[in-house]
DNA sequence: ATTGGCATGTAACCAGTTACATGATTCC
DNA sequence: GGAATCATGTAACTGGTTACATGCCAAT
């Protein structure tokens, strides 16, 4: 029941289609909330069978038709009794981080190479929720947007999104040091 | 596959009953790989039966018998062959940022709770971090540990989960923070 | 010619969650 | 007397993953 509120979470900006969704929908949700086209595909069938968003075919030439979902009115109730509920606690796991608690019975090679594979997926992203911050603040300052935007949980949450990579990033360096501060005893 | 890898990694620091590890092990490998206790007893008999780990019978008077496991040499051999393939990006899923997303169109002062009330968590769980790692440490200095432990991987998955809880913290303040300074206004 | 993007979907499977059951013991 | 802790487990369910299929278009 929690993939289908960060559905609708993502429909507050506007209409999409499953495939929409399924990319990222533009990073909004994504950042917080990950599924795969399956998942999408199926929950946004249950959910206009429960009349929560409703479907319009977008008939289309050259490329498949699509359905893109909007919300109902209901939708944007039951988006609101969700806000009420209390949010269960965050749910973590990194195979990473599997791999480095028990880097010296493995491969540190290995681990090394995907801590520095992690550190560059990390960098990606951050750039990317960078320039949609830059896009949201159009111009203004952070703390005139907060005082002044219509809806600042959009920015609230991209911001969790920037901090966390910010520290993965850092992260991922520290542990790269490390590995090659010992790598290097051992050699000498 | 990979509770599988969480729980023989956890293994590394000696026997432990089902049990103990649903009580996340001392925190451990709970930091990063969360599994509830029907996971964990469903797994490890399905290692058991797969040699990975080997169950040890403590009979006791007054409470359940329990079964200790520990690791095998097949199981550590898995666990080093696990180091050297690509671990899956992380899955983040945070129904507490699908609320914040969605805060306008919903209860903001319960939003408001539950973020207080994660900061709460976050709080308590730091400060857990942070005396497992003065035990860790035992008197030295971060660089003295890194360059002579025999072990970092456990001080490594800790200091991520350190400052992942006081990222949270931090950003849990400026969401009440954005909060309160708006509900101001309002009333003003 | 073939790869990659658009756009949807089915089927089968595996992992994770919830609810419940047991039974003695210790603590308040 | 009632709750919490120890310690294990079963059963039923929901949610998430993987593999595959379709078919047309644009670009290389």
């Amino acid at each position: 029941m929690a993939l289908r509120n960060a559905i609708l979470a993502t429909l507050l900006e506007g209409e999409a289609s499953g495939y929409d969704l399924a990319k990222g929908f533009d990073g909004s949700v994504a950042n917080f909330w990950a599924a795969t086209p399956q998942q999408l595909y199926r929950e946004l069938e249950r959910m206009a069978a429960d009349g929560l968003v409703a479907a319009r075919l977008v008939e289309q030439t050259g490329r498949p038709n699509k359905r893109m979902f909007s919300l109902t009115d209901a939708g944007r109730d039951e988006l609101g009794a969700y806000t009420t509920h209390p949010p269960r606690p965050i749910v973590i796991r990194d195979e990473l981080l599997v791999a480095v608690q028990s880097m010296e019975s493995g491969d540190v090679a290995s681990v090394q190479r995907w801590v520095a594979a992690r550190q560059e997926s990390a960098r990606s992203r951050l750039t990317r929720y960078l320039r949609l911050r830059d896009r949201l603040l159009d111009g203004r300052s952070e703390a005139e947007f907060v005082a002044g935007a219509e809806r600042i949980g959009p920015y609230l949450t991209l911001a969790r999104g920037i901090s966390f990579e910010e520290e993965n990033i850092r992260w991922c360096s520290f542990v790269l040091g490390a590995i090659a501060s010992r790598l290097d005893r051992a050699v000498t």
